[in-house]
DNA sequence: ACCTGAACACCGTTCAAGT
DNA sequence: ACCTGAACACCGTTCAAGT
C-alpha cells in the first residue's frame, strides 16, 4: 500500500527479504558511492559488500553504479581512502616532541582503522590512495625533522608501517572471532605440543593495546638519530 | 579420441574451456583436498580457489568435497595449516645463542609464507591451526628459555608476531603489483602534498628484507631480559 | 552525460538419491 | 561410508538501449 501512495515503481529488483530503497532523487556520485559502500562494510563486513546491495541502498538499478565505476575494486579502493583521511589539527611545524607527535600519528591511524575493522586487511593489498600516502608524509616530515637522516628515512617508516599493520590487522581479525580463542586455549590443553604457550595461555590474554605501545617504544628507540 | 580410449564419461560437468581432469582412482581425503587447494592458491590466488575448480582438479564431483569438509572456510583452513608445517632439526634444547635461535624462528617462519603469498594474509582471520601453534610454541619457549619472564612472554610473542605479519603481508601483497609503484611515485609527483616522501622515493625503494631484520633486531634489544 | 534491464557465466551450498 | 547431479539463490559484468 505503501507503493501505492509513492510514485517509485515497486517493479524494481529487489533481494528476497530487503526492504526496497525508494528511487532516490540526489544522483549518483563517487562521494555518496563510498559513503554508501563504508556503511554496508561497517555492518556486513568484506563479503557482504556486493554490488546489488549497494545500488539498493542507493536507490538505483545495478548497472548505473558502472558508469561512475570500472569495477568493484573501485569502491574498494574509494571506501578505504574514505576512512583513512587525516581530520588533525594542522600541526606546528618542528614540535619539540617529535616522539609524541609520531605517537599520536600512529595512535590516529590505527584507531581510525579498527573503527572500520575491514580496513587494515584491505590496505596493504591496494594501490595507495591520497589520504594513506598524506598520513605516511605526515609521518616522514616528523620524522625528518627530528633528524632521521635521508639514508635510514623510508626503513624508518616502513618499519613503523609494518608495526602498525601486523597489529591493527591482527586486532581486527581476532576480535570478531573470541569464542574462537577460548576453544585454542582448550586445543592447547588437549595437546602435549605446546607447554609453554598453554602456560602462557596465549590465545587469552592478548592486551593488543599494550603490545603495540610498548612495541612502538622498541622501535622508536632503535630509530632515533643517535646524537 | 582421447576421451573414446579412456574408460572416464565426458558428459561430467567440467568448467568451459579446461581440460577435464580423468575421474580418479584414489579416493578423497583432506590431506589431498589440501594439497590441491595449495596448488590451485599458489597459481590463481584467493579469489581462484573455488569448489568447482577444485574438485574438477582432484577428479571427483563438487559435491563430494563436502563429506569430508563442511564448509569452503574448512578448505581455507587445512590449506593454510599445510603450508605452516615447521620442518626444522629438532634442536637441542637450550642453545647458547637464543638471539640466532628466534632469529632463525621468525625468518623460516616468513620464508614459508613469501612461498605461499595468500598464505600471511589469510592467517591473523581464521582459527590457529596446530602448526601455526607449534611455531609459536618455539619462540615462546626459547624466550622463556633466554629468561623473559613469565609476565613478559606473551607480549613479547605477540610484538614478534605483529612486526612478522606487518612485514609479510605488506611484501606479498605488494610485490604482486610493481607497476603500481611507480605509478604511485608519479603520482606524489604531480601532487605537492607530499614533498617528504617523494624526495625520500618511499613508494620505489623499499628493502623489505632489510627492513624486517632492522626491526627485528630493535624488537629483541627491548624485548631482551635486563640481567 | 547519466541511467537501465536482460542476459551470461559464474559462485557456494541444500537436498534427495545413489552405491 | 562415501559420492553424485539437479536445483536454488546468489554473484560481477557485458551489452544494447533508453533519456
Amino acid at each position: 500500500m505503501a507503493a501505492k501512495r509513492s510514485g517509485t515503481r515497486s517493479t524494481r529488483s529487489q533481494r528476497a527479504g530487503s526492504v526496497p530503497q525508494p528511487r532516490s532523487e540526489t544522483p549518483l556520485s563517487l562521494e555518496r558511492i563510498a559513503a554508501t559502500a563504508v556503511e554496508l562494510l561497517d555492518v556486513h563486513g568484506v563479503d557482504g559488500l556486493t554490488m546489488r546491495r549497494l545500488a539498493d541502498r542507493l536507490g538505483s538499478g545495478v548497472m548505473s553504479l558502472y558508469w561512475h565505476v570500472d569495477t568493484k575494486e573501485d569502491v574498494f579502493d574509494l571506501a578505504l581512502d574514505m576512512v583513512l583521511e587525516y581530520r588533525g589539527q594542522p600541526q606546528a611545524a618542528g614540535t619539540q616532541d617529535w616522539r609524541a607527535e609520531v605517537i599520536h600519528i600512529l595512535e590516529d591511524w590505527r584507531a581510525q582503522m579498527l573503527r572500520h575493522p575491514w580496513s587494515a586487511s584491505l590496505l596493504p593489498s591496494r594501490a595507495l590512495g591520497p589520504n594513506i600516502l598524506y598520513r605516511l608524509e605526515l609521518l616522514g616530515k616528523t620524522l625528518s625533522g627530528a633528524g632521521v637522516a635521508d639514508a635510514n628515512l623510508n626503513v624508518a617508516i616502513w618499519s613503523l608501517w609494518n608495526h602498525v599493520m601486523g597489529a591493527t590487522i591482527t586486532r581486527a581479525s581476532f576480535d570478531l572471532s573470541n569464542d574462537d580463542q577460548a576453544a585454542a586455549q582448550q586445543r592447547l590443553h588437549l595437546s602435549e605440543r605446546y607447554p609453554t604457550i598453554e602456560r602462557s595461555r596465549l590465545p587469552l590474554d592478548n592486551d593488543w593495546d599494550g603490545v603495540f605501545r610498548k612495541g612502538l617504544d622498541f622501535l622508536l628507540d632503535g630509530l632515533a638519530p643517535k646524537p
